[in-house]
DNA sequence: TATTGTTATACTCTATAACTATA
DNA sequence: TATAGTTATAGAGTATAACAATA
């Protein structure tokens, strides 16, 4: 055991070693997409408990807003827009139900169609709800340029493009 | 149930509307942070298959690294340089212990740390490892400048910053 | 009592596969 | 057979809280 103690002598004389180049390029960048999508939430779920808006889920909010542009949109039409699957909007759309924003509501002409068509309090929220979104958008990129912004947000979607083989 | 086929004829009228702008401003950002990362971590399991090296979490690779830099890390001082809890670690070891690529060691000095050491097989696939990341940088950066990609890296700083009140 | 580490649990976001109901 | 939607399940990454062992 004593090579152990050998390693704790090294961490005690040595406790901040420079990490090796290929970490510090890879590891945090690749944690940072991450913590800064958890920052966004976090701080969208404070702002829409300060606005009195219903604890939703980001993907929930997100379809209340899709819906505030077009009501009525068919589940599949949704998920199309949302771009997720079907089987992921599910629960969104539970979500909205169990707040009492919006409803499901099947299709006479084609009973494998459902509808989802926002409630009037759906109606009095989505307002809200996007107000909160125009506040994180003013918060985070406070002091960033508008080119910035999309310079990173091009990057980003070529790195993605690159790792995707295309 | 006419105004539903009301909206399905919207549907055909309109199919395609253009997001309001708040959404196509917030959604799609933060969306694309979780999408960039997990396009990350499927190119790099793709490349560790192609190079023989275990398949290991994202994680658990960077923990390795770390443990090549400096063996005999105890537990608690792992979790603060891969800047994760304690209990997240946990998982991460275990797949290290499970892959054969390194060992818990207790210390004989104080029996409640843990030092984690790498074996011969953890010393022979680290590089392999590096190299991948490496890899994974030159293919997810083609074609953007060193400038870019810190700029991108500043940015994100800034607006987790931002999000978090600092 | 304080520290180290583990376990149990939960949460967010997402996907795939198998299923039901309808066309 | 094809489409719309649901359910069941998984997986990645993370956290908190309660716990055991040790100091």
């Amino acid at each position: 055991m004593d090579n152990l103690d050998g390693h704790a002598t090294r961490e005690c004389l040595n406790a901040w070693p420079a990490p090796p180049h290929s970490v510090i390029a890879t590891d945090p960048l690749y944690r940072r997409f991450r913590s800064v999508q958890a920052a966004f939430r976090r701080r969208a779920q404070a702002l829409m408990h300060d606005c009195d808006c219903p604890q939703l889920l980001h993907g929930s909010a997100n379809v209340l807003l899709q819906l505030s542009e077009q009501d009525g949109l068919t589940l599949t039409e949704l998920a199309r827009r949302c771009e997720i699957e079907n089987s992921s909007l599910t629960a969104l759309v539970d979500d909205l139900e169990r707040s009492g924003l919006a409803v499901r509501e099947r299709s006479a002409n084609d009973r494998r169609h459902i509808h989802m068509v926002l409630t009037q309090k759906g109606r009095e929220v989505a307002p809200r709800i996007r107000h909160v979104w125009q506040q994180i958008q003013q918060i985070a990129f406070a002091s960033i340029s508008a080119q910035d912004i999309e310079r990173m947000q091009s990057v980003m979607q070529t790195i993605e493009s690159n790792l995707n083989g295309g």
